[in-house]
Parts: structure tokens; C-alpha cells; sequence
DNA sequence: TCAACATTTTGTCCAGGACAAAATATGAAC
DNA sequence: GTTCATATTTTGTCCTGGACAAAATGTTGA
């Protein structure tokens, strides 16, 4: 009758699994800072409450935020989901009717509904088309899906859904516009290594492709001197680069900095992505996009500055 | 000039990454069998050769296919690769111009082309239709993925590309075909915890809803309660489970008895997948099934055994 | 404002012992 | 021979407590 999982506690590899910290951490967080300290079993092995694991996920999400651990392990779980709320993205709040919109959206995502989500964004992409989705629906939706799974509202698997679907849909309306490809600027799409997050490179070329630009994706996670080398053979004029939320600022200006160098100085090199709010002008000849929506204007300003493709 | 990585070596972690092998099996192995037996760098810390690391991970995969470590761990990696080869599913080398097809959509997968995978399989499920697409590509296309990827000629986010594009395909072909939704038999379709695969499921749900009856999906991982209180609940008239290869088939022989017990004796209980090769019989009251083809016979039998839905 | 250096924080690594769960071998009973 | 229960081996995971480098932060001087 009883099949159920005795709602006791779980062991560390659980804990692990479910809150992404691992077990070293966990161990030497005890040692150091007292928290947690689970029960232990008949064996000496720890067994951890639910509520030490709720706590434990809410400061693993505030530490991915760049917080640390010896400040927040002392607050009330209170305190830590006030924090988490508090950096949630202030959202401009569109129109009542868009935003309603979106929260249907998100429902149909949290309740695994693959249909009803894949023809919500089908009909707004539609409704929109392609340029105005990306700017006006999937970048607020993507901000918004972001904020849920900070705050735990969203699991993996409800955000791969959700990815999946979006991306599946752009591909196929990026592919049904693709036809010119003798486009100009050629420009070359990727992410550097460790960034794993495909949606903003695709995007971009949705925003870009419209405008007759000619886009090549390597996909995500290429090595940077592969990024330099592919620029170089392909001829392209503007290499792109994309950074999540979840990308280490560091890494990215590092990365940026060197890979500028790398190209020739006749090939623009454009950045943008969650990764780089705040961190602007401090890199030269670099151009930081602070909003997807500034890329049909920078691609104009590129055409009148390079204008006349000539022969060659 | 040279930023690429310096080939000399792996730390721990990132074998625990690429073998899945966790760190303290890694080092238990060290101790007890001299396999792996890593250089150390100048904190003492180990250092995996790309040639160890190779060997593990055909050693992973062979652990997963039922076979233990002891007898492994001293072989060389020759002799490894052959037990691999001679592991993969005998495949019954369909018609040649069907095998080529297959060839070059794994050739899709492989190269990341998301839009010509897609189109290639539209292609196949518009010629054959439904039920023939799941059995006659679908099932064989699953074999050739899956003993490619045991072989490590597929990495993570290939087989997640193929996986991703069927389900596309199955779901929108499925919810065009649902139509009539007071179909007969109501079926209830999901998977035990610990199984993440759904493409049984969906293969399952393609093959029936063309038969006309009534298929509710409650996804994967549903925990053994829930699936007896779902049935009960929406008077199901047969529950349908679906077990991956890499799921334990002891887990799913008791799994199942237990399932059997908590469901009403009207209801049936049919289970199918490469988790349930060659463990037939033993389950009284339980329908196994070796083929998915099996699928569209069973349910006629079924609606033979039980006519006339009378009123109610 | 930025760069260079000193200090603290923090995650990961190590050794080697222990033990339970899984797999296998052994034996009894039908 | 097959099925079941029981012993034995194999195997993965957990434990403690020490160590240290990389990252983050604080400080100083141009």
C-alpha cells in the first residue's frame, strides 16, 4: 500500500543532484560554517531535511548570482527568497495585454503543455513577425523564464521545454527567409567555450537575417582560436558573440579582449547577451549590446560605413 | 597565439565529466586494481592521460551494459572495443536504400544539422504515415542511435538533437490525429522514476491514437502510487509503461509486480521497451512487449475481448 | 580611475578506512 | 531442471580532517 518515499530526509548524493552543490561542499561547509548539519543514520551517513535542502537551493541560486556563501549562510530562508526577489530583472511592464500573454505562456511551460506552447509563440510570431517576436516577446519571456527559474518556479526540465520549443521555432523561420546568402555583412555567429546557451546566438541571426545580413552559425562553445580562425578564412566582417546570464563577466571581457586582438582590425567583433550587463565602454573597439533590438540599427550603421561591395 | 588547451593531461573533475565515472570510484579503482594510475602534477594532484581516459570511458560503457568492472579493468583497450562491437544489437539490415537513408540521417546528427534532420524525417513520416514511420524508421533509427552512442561515436548533445527532433515530429503528428477524444480503450502511458527517456512513450501514444483509442500521457517519472491512483481515478482501461535500455531490468520486474497488485484486475497492465529484452514470462497478468509493432494487434485483441461500451 | 599587491574566502583535492547494496555462487526443495 | 533462500564476493559510496590554489576582496599608490 505504502510505496511512497518516506519523507524523512536525503542522503547527500541527493542533495547533490538536487541543488547542484557538491558533496565536498557540503561536507565542508558543515566543518566550516555549521550549516547545514543534517541528522545522520543508523550507518554515520548525513541525512538532510527538506528544509535544509530548500535553504541549500535558495543560496546556491543567490551564490550563481555572484553573493557569498559566509554572508548568506546565516540568513532565515526568509531573508535569502526576500534577496532572490529583489534581484529579479525589473521588468518594464508592457502592456497589460502582452503581459497577460506571457503569463499564459509560462503556464503552458510549468504544466508541460508541448502543444498549447509551441501554437501560442507560432501565433505571435505570426502575428508579429520575425523581427518584433525576438525583440518585443521572446526577450521580455526570456527575462521572465529566467526570473522563475532563479526563484525555483521552474525546474530543468519545464526550461528545456521551453528552449527547445523557442528554438525549434526560429530555426525554421530563420531557414524559410535564408535564401539570399549572398548577403552582406557576412557575420559570424558563436559562444565562447562553457557557454553552453544556444538561444541567444540564434536570436540575433533572427534579427539579422531579415536585414539581408549573411549569418553563419559554429553553434556554441568554440574554442577562441577556432572563432579567429573561421573569421579569418570565411573572410566575415563581423564576428558575434553571445553571453548568458550564467557566463562569469570575467571570463567574458578576458575572452573579448584577447579574441579582439586575434582579428584583423578590418573585422568588427559585437558582444551582447545578459553576460554583459553593466560592463560596458570599457573595451575598445567592441561594440556591447545592451538590447537585441539595437542590432537592424548597428547593421545599418555598418552598411553606410562600408559601403559599395565593388568587385573584390 | 596559442591559447588552446596544453594536451598533457586531465584533472579529476574533468574525467568525473567525461567518463561519468564520480571521483571516488576513479580513486577506489586506483587503489584496488592499479587502473587508473594518473601522473601527478606538482600539488600532488592526479593527471589522466587522454589514452587513460579513453579506456575508461569504453569501460563505462561496457559496466552499463551489465558487464563488471574486475573483469574489464585489466583488458586492453582492443579487446574492450570488440566486446562494444560485439554488444551492439544484431540489426536486421533492413532493405539497402532504407539502411542508406538511415546512414545519412545519422550523418545529420552527427554534423549538428538541425534543419536537414528535421527535414529528412518529415519527409520519411509524410511518405509512410504514422504507425509505419514509428515502426519501420523510428525503431531502427533508435537501435543505430543508441549503439552509436554506446560505441562513443555520438556525444551528449547529438543524441539530445536527434531525441529533440523526433519528439517535435511525433507530438505534432499525434495531437493532428487526436481528434476524437472518447476513443476506446482509455490508455494510460508513463514511466517509472529514474526513467528520463520519452520516446517510448510518444512511439507508444503514435502507434495507438491511429487505432482510435484514447491515450493520456502523464510524461516520465511518474512514482508508483501516482500511477495507480491515476488509473483508478480516470477509469483507465489499460496502463502502458515504457523502460529505456539503460534502465535496470531488475528494478522494472518489481516495479511492475508491485503495480500489478495496487491495479484493479480489469485494468491491464502492458509494458514494452529495450529495458524488457529477454525477461518475457515471468509476469503473470502483465502484457510485454518485444516489438512496438505488436501495438496495433494487442489493442484489437483487447477491443475483441471487450465489446460493446454499452452506455455508462 | 586604474593597476599592482596583500589578504581572505572558498571550492576542490587527497588518503585510507568502513560499510551496505548489488551481483554472484552455493545449496536445498520441489 | 527450475525455483527459491542463503552465503560470499564485488563494488560504489560515504566518512574524517588536513591541505592548498584559484577567486574574490581589500588596500595602497600613481
Amino acid at each position: 500500500m505504502n510505496t511512497s518515499i518516506p519523507p524523512s530526509g536525503l542522503p547527500i548524493a541527493a542533495v547533490e543532484r538536487d541543488t547542484g552543490l557538491a558533496k565536498d561542499t557540503l561536507r565542508v561547509w558543515e566543518r566550516r560554517y555549521g550549516f547545514p548539519s543534517p541528522a545522520r543514520d543508523s550507518n554515520g551517513e548525513r541525512v538532510y531535511s527538506a528544509d535544509q535542502v530548500d535553504k541549500l537551493r535558495l543560496i546556491r541560486r543567490l551564490i550563481d548570482q555572484g553573493l557569498r556563501p559566509a554572508k548568506l549562510i546565516g540568513l532565515e530562508p526568509a531573508a535569502l527568497s526576500e534577496l532572490l526577489g529583489g534581484l529579479g530583472t525589473a521588468h518594464p511592464a508592457a502592456d497589460p495585454a502582452r503581459s497577460a500573454q506571457f503569463e499564459t505562456i509560462l503556464k503552458f511551460v510549468r504544466l508541460h503543455l508541448h502543444e498549447d506552447l509551441r501554437r501560442s509563440l507560432q501565433q505571435l510570431l505570426m502575428k508579429l513577425g520575425l523581427q518584433r517576436f525576438v525583440g518585443e516577446v521572446l526577450a521580455p519571456l526570456n527575462l521572465l523564464v529566467g526570473d522563475a527559474w532563479l526563484r525555483g518556479e521552474l525546474e530543468v526540465p519545464e526550461e528545456h521545454l521551453y528552449t527547445e520549443q523557442v528554438q525549434n521555432l526560429l530555426r525554421a523561420a530563420i531557414s524559410s527567409q535564408a535564401a539570399a546568402s549572398e548577403g552582406r555583412p557576412r557575420v559570424l555567429l558563436t559562444t565562447f567555450p562553457d557557454e553552453q546557451h544556444a538561444l541567444g546566438l540564434l536570436m540575433a541571426e533572427a534579427m539579422m537575417v531579415p536585414e539581408g545580413a549573411c549569418c553563419i552559425s559554429l553553434g556554441t562553445q568554440t574554442p577562441l582560436d577556432d572563432i579567429r580562425n573561421a573569421a579569418r578564412a570565411g573572410r566575415f566582417d563581423i564576428v558575434a558573440v553571445s553571453f548568458s546570464a550564467a557566463f562569469p563577466a570575467r571570463l567574458a571581457l578576458d575572452g573579448l579582449r584577447s579574441l579582439r586582438e586575434g582579428l584583423p582590425g578590418e573585422t568588427s567583433l559585437w558582444a551582447g547577451g545578459a553576460g554583459l550587463q553593466g560592463i560596458a565602454r570599457k573595451l575598445p573597439d567592441i561594440r556591447i549590446f545592451d538590447s537585441i533590438d539595437e542590432l537592424p540599427d548597428a547593421l545599418r550603421i555598418w552598411r553606410e560605413a562600408h559601403p559599395a561591395p565593388a568587385q573584390e
